[in-house]
This record gives C-alpha cells, sequence and structure tokens, in this order.
DNA sequence: ATTATCAGGTAACAAAGGTTACATAGTAAA
DNA sequence: TTTACTATGTAACCTTTGTTACCTGATAAT
C-alpha cells in the first residue's frame, strides 16, 4: 500500500543519497507505491511523462527504437535509481526518445514531477541525486556506443548477456534467441549462430526459453 | 581580449536563454575569453575539467575512443552551446571521457566550474540553461546510437558529411579519406569506396584533400 | 491423441565491410 | 628537377553479418 511510513523506509535503505529529513518526507507524503510486472511498459515512446520513478526493486531495460520500428537495448536501470531521460524530459517538457519495460517484477516510488523542480532548489542532496543521475546515465550510454561501435556481434552477445546477468541477478535466463535478436538490432539466425559457439566454448548452456549462464560473473 | 563589457556583450547576443542581468554581469566579471585554432584540443580524455565554456563563434567536435585507440566521432556542438559532458564532469568532480577538438577556429567565454553550482540555485536561467543542454546532448547521443546500430557505412558517411556541412557552414570539406576513416571507425579503403559511389551519383565532388558537398543542405 | 504453433538448428548463399597489396597522382622538400 | 612523401584508386580476397529456406523438436490447444 502507498503507507507514507513504508515509503519513508524505503527511501532511507534504499536511497541513502537523499538524506535530508524534511526530503524524506515530502516523498513521502507525495509518492505513491508502484508495482510493474516483468514485461510491464513503464515508459513508452512519444508519450508525455507525468512523474519521476524512484527504483526501488527490481530492473528495467531501456529500449531505443527507430522510425521502422528496429529496436535496440541500451542499457538496465537498476535498483537505486532513476531515469535520466525522464528527468531530462521532464525538465524540458519533452515526450519520451526511449521505452522502459520492467526486467523483473519491480517496485518504485513515483513522484508527480512538478516537485522534481522546486526539490532541486530546497534540497541539495535532492540536486546532487539528479547530477549524478545524469552522469551514470550518460557514461552508460557511451558504454552502449562502445559496444555498437568498436565490438563484433560475438561480443555484443556475451556482454548482452552478462548485462541481463548483473541485472537480474540470475544466471539462469529465460530468453529467447528472437527477443535477444531485436535487441541487439540482428536476426534471429544470427544470435543461434553465435549462441551455439559461446555452447561450444562451454560458456552457456542452451535449452528452449532459458539459456544458462556458466563463465562467473562479478 | 577579455574586456567584461566585450564579454557581456557577447553573453547578450549569442546566449538570449541567460537574461538575468545580475548572471550576466558575473559571467562577465568572472569568465574569460578563450581562442582556439581549428585542430586545437579543448578537452582531452582522462584530464580534469577545470573550466566552463560557452561556445561564441565556431564549432567544436566531440570524439568518443576506446582502449584500443580507435576512435567515433559522437557530434559537433555549434555557437551558443556548450558541453554537457563538461557539465557532468564537473559537477561530479570526474575526469573526461571524450575529447573535444575546435573543427575550425573558436571562441568561447569560460568561466571557473566553482560558479556552475551557484548560478544554479541564485539564477533561473542558467539552471534552464544547464538542463536545455542536457536534454541537447542526450538527444544528439541518441542520435549517434541511431547511426552506427540502425544505419549502414554509405549512409552513415553522408550523414557525417552532411553534419560536416552544416556544422562548418562550408560545402567544400578539407578533409582527407583517413581522417574520415578514424572518425567513422573503419578503414581508408572503405571510406574511398563509399566516397567514389557518392561522387558517381552527384553527391559529392573528390580532389585531394577536399570534398565538395553537391547536394543541398537545409 | 492429433494438430497447430513456437523455438531452435543449420546449410547455402548474398551482401557489407575489412584487409592486403600495389599503382598512380599531387605536393613539398632537397 | 629529382626525390620523397602523402593522398587516393582499385582489385582481389577474406570475414562477418544478413537472408532464404527448410527441418526438427517442444509445447499448447482442440
Amino acid at each position: 500500500m502507498s503507507n507514507p511510513l513504508y515509503i519513508e523506509s524505503l527511501v532511507r535503505s534504499k536511497f541513502p543519497v537523499l538524506h535530508e529529513e524534511a526530503l524524506i518526507k515530502e516523498i513521502a507524503e507525495n509518492g505513491t507505491l508502484i508495482n510493474y510486472k516483468a514485461g510491464d511498459i513503464v515508459l513508452e515512446i512519444n508519450h508525455y511523462i507525468k512523474s519521476i520513478f524512484l527504483l526501488v526493486e527490481g530492473s528495467v531495460k531501456i529500449i531505443r527504437e527507430d522510425d521502422e520500428g528496429n529496436e535496440l537495448f541500451l542499457y538496465y536501470l537498476n535498483g537505486s535509481s532513476t531515469c535520466a531521460m525522464a528527468l531530462t524530459c521532464c525538465l524540458n517538457d519533452m515526450k519520451s526518445h526511449i521505452r522502459a519495460i520492467a526486467e523483473e517484477d519491480c517496485t518504485m516510488v513515483t513522484v508527480p514531477i512538478k516537485f522534481l523542480d522546486s526539490w532541486m532548489d530546497k534540497y541539495n542532496s535532492w540536486k546532487a541525486f539528479v547530477f549524478q543521475t545524469y552522469n551514470l546515465r550518460f557514461n552508460e550510454l557511451l558504454g552502449t556506443i562502445d559496444s555498437i561501435a568498436f565490438m563484433k556481434m560475438d561480443e555484443r552477445l556475451y556482454k548482452y548477456l552478462v548485462d541481463k546477468v548483473r541485472a537480474t541477478g540470475k544466471k539462469a535466463l529465460r530468453v529467447t534467441h528472437q527477443e535477444i535478436a531485436y535487441e541487439l538490432n540482428t536476426s534471429r539466425e544470427v544470435i543461434s549462430r553465435l549462441l551455439k559457439q559461446l555452447e561450444k566454448h562451454d560458456k552457456i548452456a542452451l535449452s528452449r526459453n532459458k539459456i544458462d549462464f556458466l563463465d562467473p560473473v562479478f
């Protein structure tokens, strides 16, 4: 339930950066707790964003799509973070340029966007949080660019699997070859081929709807 | 010269967003006018950033490099803008993750980073400018991702040339095939091959150290 | 149990891009 | 002017990725 005391304790434990008492109270008073099921769309391309979310539990994947409907996975958002795209969009009153999908079941505290700006002036820890978020997302975007610009598909695929294991904390990945192909913007056959190679090198074990990741992940 | 009155007039004419009188005065008092020659390095990877720059005249190109020294052109910064990377780096006290090179001779007003944060609290127009910058750069990065993820090399090359014409305002581009190859992270032979195709289709005219762009650019 | 649907395997071929190798032309330096 | 260097042209070949086509096996629906 959206019980202010519960939200307060969540913010305290998951967002230690937001340490100002008055800020925590404001978040608890004005925030709402929302749950998403795995696969739910959190933000959609070309939709306006009505609230900022603080991800408390679970993970969210960020996807880019071009005009022809080609997709590209950008990065994961994990617990204790928020989406810089959402921040920019809100602060500049623009539509979303990305899609956010719950990778697993998620819990988040959402706050109406009207607070975003005023809290920046009132609370230093909120301001720091906003800029830290920008910084993190910028670097993730640069990392994404590195992957697609400098790596071949086999390396990108391996990195994709590692990222997924890290984001979900599970080495048994429930995913089809076709889904991976969409997110890496290639074809299913290419993914099947490369996954077979990884299996041959004992990096993964393949079965229907599932990939078991065998390498250690840090 | 770094004459406060001159800086003041530059800010007024080139950065109308920064409309608060007191802010303009502070920029004029604390800012320094700097000129770069075409090719000069404005920001270097792994260097700390000591000041924010407001680009008044000219254009700057932003380059990413991986560990093996492979380069990738990201986007141009044109007059009346600043670099979001620099902003994030300053606000989070981090090293630069990108290289900025003067594409043409440039004039910029630089301001010590210590003001960046305090002006955000004092001047709404400065805050708006900072967030507008974040927004612009985020979208340029997404555009760059679109190019490398969704476009083939021939299209990327054409877009690269268009961007260069737009950034410099000149249709006669002084550039070698090798330089383009570095910035698109491919080989000189590939670029020569594709440029020949573009010439065959009357999009460009080739000569030594120079490419004349023939298509209309908006 | 039979059928339909979905996920995956794989071969054969095509296209794009990267590599090697060498030729030629323009420009600068001696 | 001769030489040296730099930029470009181009063919031949290889690797990677994308496409077509078809098959097999697993699961769900009837």
